[in-house]
Parts: C-alpha cells; sequence; structure tokens
DNA sequence: GCCAACGTTGGC
DNA sequence: GCCAACGTTGGC
C-alpha cells in the first residue's frame, strides 16, 4: 500500500466538501507528474488532503482512493474549463482517480510545522517553490506526519 | 532542440 | 495583490 498527498484550494473544493459528498472524483489535473501518479495509485492507498493557496496552508485530512486511474471525461468536454483537444477517448491524455473521505483533523496541521521536521525535509511540498499538486508520501514521513495530529 | 515569452501555482 | 518559481508553448 502506498501513501500519497493532494492539494486543493478550500474555495474550490474543501475537506468539508469531500465530507459531505463522501466521494469525489479528482478531475482537472493537467499536469504530467501528477497524472503519472495517479496512475500509480492502487485502491484503498492513503492521501492526505492538503488546503492550498489559503490562510494558513495546510494538511486537513485524510482519505482514501476508490476508484483507480481512469480517462479524465472533463478533457472531452468543450464547456469545460479543462477541456483539451488533444484529449480524445480514443486517446485520453488525462486521468483521474476517485477518492472517499475517511478523516477531518480537529485541527488543520499547517505548513509552517510540516517545515520545521527534520524527518520531512524531502517531502517535494516542504521544498521551495514545488508546485506539484499530487505527489507520494514515504510511510516515515506519513507516520511522522501523523504524529503532529491533535 | 533551444530558449524567450507566457500562464499558472501558491506562499506570503 | 504581489511575485518567485516553475511548466508549457511556439518561433526559429
Amino acid at each position: 500500500m502506498a501513501y500519497w498527498l493532494m492539494k486543493s484550494e478550500p474555495d474550490t473544493f474543501s475537506i468539508d466538501d469531500l465530507k459531505k459528498v463522501k466521494t469525489e472524483p479528482w478531475d482537472g489535473v493537467r499536469n504530467y507528474q501528477a497524472r503519472n501518479f495517479m496512475k500509480e495509485m492502487k485502491k484503498k492507498d492513503l492521501v492526505f488532503f492538503y488546503h492550498s493557496n489559503c490562510s494558513p496552508p495546510g494538511i486537513v485530512g485524510v482519505m482514501e482512493v476508490s476508484k483507480e486511474a481512469y480517462p479524465d471525461h472533463t478533457s472531452f468536454d468543450k464547456k469545460s474549463k479543462y477541456y483539451d483537444p488533444k484529449s480524445t477517448k480514443e486517446n485520453p491524455r488525462w486521468f483521474m482517480v476517485e477518492v472517499k473521505f475517511k478523516e477531518k483533523f480537529k485541527e488543520l496541521i499547517p505548513l509552517e510545522v510540516l517545515k520545521e521536521q527534520k524527518s520531512l525535509k524531502d517531502l517535494a511540498l516542504v521544498r521551495k517553490g514545488n508546485r506539484l499538486s499530487i505527489m507520494p508520501v514515504a510511510e516515515k514521513e506519513w507516520k511522522a506526519i501523523l504524529e503532529l495530529k491533535l
């Protein structure tokens, strides 16, 4: 089993939104590295939910992969803001996974606190200028982060 | 295949 | 709202 972290802007889609709808297709990813990580995800993999572009940014909970990578149909939809003419049903370029709500932390674990952890110095999230929205988390890192929650 | 210009991400 | 860092695009 593997561990991951996925970012979302809470104004667009927050952990509370996920809690309400229970499961959600993670559509709109238009970055090759992030896409490739989604293709590696397996059912039951655990994923940190990260709130980005807000104050304060940080990890707010845990979700679980409930459906493995399948074509992101919003890339075929001319009306969607995620439309990509280079992605076709015959040869889809973009994929998504479906995630299921597991847990919302009592308190957000701030990015600032994550940055202080020596054990997390290799995590892409805390490295300067990193904009990757989906990234792998090592088992050791996963455990270290869970110890930070209240 | 290089690289400048441009658009986006996301912390602050 | 600013802007640094990064990815992508397109001219050559």
